[in-house]
RNA sequence: GCCGCCAUGGCGCAGUGGUAGCGCAGGGGCCUUUUAAGCCCAGGGUCGCAGGUUCGAAUCCUGCUGGCGGCACCA
């Protein structure tokens, strides 16, 4: 035996020394355990569907193949399911058959294997459909125990860390990936329906603005400089505005250093869209358009649930001011309480709502808002009117308290953010600079001055409005996961002891 | 980062102070239509890691590692 020794216990590595031994003397015998290459003409589904239908019946010649799960033999017959993608096939194997070394062959077989079949179709006396076999090919033979044989994974953590075996033993984790795919497809096709034009910006950004994030830093050494991962695509996609694009959207991983959650992933998918000349309202209907077409995309049988129960995603969602909001739950009188900060800071302490000392009347106003009504609301529900002091980059409205800008908020939880977009460069500069000043004062989540941004808007930028989706929190939405990990294929988890050690690349000397 | 819960053969689990068991998987055997097939036999474990308490620790205590949940940060 070569190869490095297999991890676990004993009793595993006599599992998989009593498999390589199998592969070994079929290979000796001349019988390759990989590589070798097979053309199935039906899925297993479609191999199905077109056996007999009376039972010991024999139909057409038909090649299957895929992953063995479960073996039974009884004597002088052997069954075997087989498995791809579209579902799974009974294979037989009978002593009365001329082939009929085929039994042995089939009961040999472990669990995990992969192989191709040919044969005739046919039932069985209990009615299932079957590949009567006369010949079996081994395509890959399984070194180890397969993790679960019937049920599922249970361990969330080899769930993760092995998503692979997650995806094997259990089809429906493989359906829920694949409604992710139909959903970001469904968006594209809303987005390029409507004339919007796909592109991709940088992921590494010399200053990472767009968002009140902190951002992860990397360096290149080619140019001895320090490069952040992007924790948004706004600045890149305003910039296309001002070059003549009208419609612009980008569908990327993005990245903020901040905790893990269930609901938080320090990569995630974002959706960017920016229009020109359109207002708040034309982003009303394209968001509510998104999101209807993520929940057909992946239509569940039981409807969209909530901890607050099932709700409908049909448009169209209704708004409301997020002072309003504030009034309806704490009574709070907030005109007469907006010119004195000091009594909105009083009158959150009484809420158990902290806030600095000295924070504006919109910060509090935000705060309370988040933390005492987003959480409740079920939803779908776009809250509008924000406060100027927490949307640096949204055009003020009529009430230059507040900016045009609106969140739509499902089961207590952001999933869409919008507004019309800054194009007075003279403000944007300014709002900018307190963003500067603010993180030099130490807050990371500030957003980093960026001239070349400020200067494009020099040049002329459209109104436009612009939004922004969470495509992982849109995706456990419509697909009922508790968990952002459970709609991320590999979620970023800790490394294991050992991991995680990778040393220094730049000092490879094959390095491009 | 802080708090709580969890970690027992490959997988799923039982075992709350007396030295570890069950089902599946794996090995040997029986069985000519099974469906998580069934039946018989024999295996497989330094109970996550390291200390401590005790005559005796999977079990109690401490630390560490990893996971989950909550808080904080945020989408």
């Amino acid at each position: 035996m070569t190869g490095p020794p297999p991890s676990g216990g004993k009793a595993l590595a006599e599992i998989i020394a009593e498999r390589r031994r199998k592969a070994e003397l079929l290979q000796q015998a001349g019988t390759p355990a990989w590589g070798v290459d097979f053309s199935p003409s039906l899925t297993c589904a479609q191999a199905a569907e077109q056996a007999p239908g009376e039972p010991e019946q024999l139909g057409d010649e038909a090649r299957v193949a895929g992953r063995i799960l479960r073996l039974r033999s009884s004597g002088g017959i052997a069954f075997a399911d087989c498995s791809d993608a579209s579902g799974t096939l009974q294979l037989l194997a009978s002593r009365d058959d001329p082939e009929n070394d085929l039994v042995d062959q089939l009961a040999e077989l472990d669990l995990g294997d992969i192989v191709g079949a040919e044969g005739r179709l046919t039932r069985t006396r209990r009615g299932e459909p079957s590949l009567r076999l006369v010949r079996l090919t081994l395509l890959a033979k399984s070194l180890r125990p397969p993790a679960a044989k019937t049920r599922g994974l249970v361990n969330v953590e080899q769930r993760y860390r092995r998503r692979y075996l997650d995806l094997l033993s259990d089809p429906s984790q493989r359906e829920i990936f694949r409604q992710r795919t139909e959903v970001i497809r469904a968006l594209r096709r809303a987005l390029d329906e409507r004339s919007y034009l796909e592109v991709e910006t940088p992921v590494l950004q010399p200053i990472p603005g767009g968002g009140a994030a902190r951002p992860f830093r990397t360096h290149y050494h080619s140019l001895d400089s320090d490069l952040y991962l992007r924790i948004a695509v706004e600045l890149y996609l305003k910039r296309l505005l001002v070059g003549g694009f009208e419609r612009v959207y980008e569908i990327g991983r993005t990245f903020r250093n901040e905790g893990l959650s269930p609901r938080h992933s320090p990569e995630f998918t974002l959706l960017e869209a920016y229009q020109a000349y359109a207002d708040l309202g034309s982003m009303k209907e394209l968001c509510q358009d998104l999101v209807a077409a993520a929940a057909a995309a992946a239509p569940l049988a039981d409807g969209v649930q909530t901890e607050q129960g099932a709700i409908s995603l049909e448009p169209p969602f209704p708004s409301q001011t997020m002072s309003q909001l504030v009034h309806q739950l704490t009574g709070l009188d907030l005109d007469l309480l907006w010119e004195k900060p000091e009594r909105m800071v009083e009158e959150a302490g009484r809420l158990s709502v902290e806030v600095a000392a000295d924070a504006s009347s919109g910060t509090v106003l935000y705060a309370i808002y988040e933390q005492l009504v987003e959480p409740n609301l079920s939803g779908p529900l776009f809250v509008t009117d924000f406060p100027v002091e927490v949307s640096p980059l949204a055009r003020l409205g009529p009430d230059p308290r507040f900016v045009e800008r609106f969140e739509l908020v499902v089961a207590g939880r952001e999933l869409a953010n919008a507004f019309a977009e800054l194009n007075d460069p003279i403000d944007q500069r300014r709002r900018l600079q307190e963003q500067a000043r603010l993180r030099s004062a130490g807050d990371f989540d500030s957003q980093p001055f960026d001239e070349d941004f400020v200067e494009a808007l020099e040049h002329g930028m459209p109104p436009a409005g612009g939004i922004g989706i969470g495509v992982d929190r849109l995706v456990m939405l419509v697909t009922g996961a508790q968990s952002i990990r459970d709609v991320i294929l590999f979620p970023t988890l800790r490394p294991q002891s050992g991991e995680g050690q990778v040393g220094e690349e730049a000092q490879s000397p094959s390095a491009p």
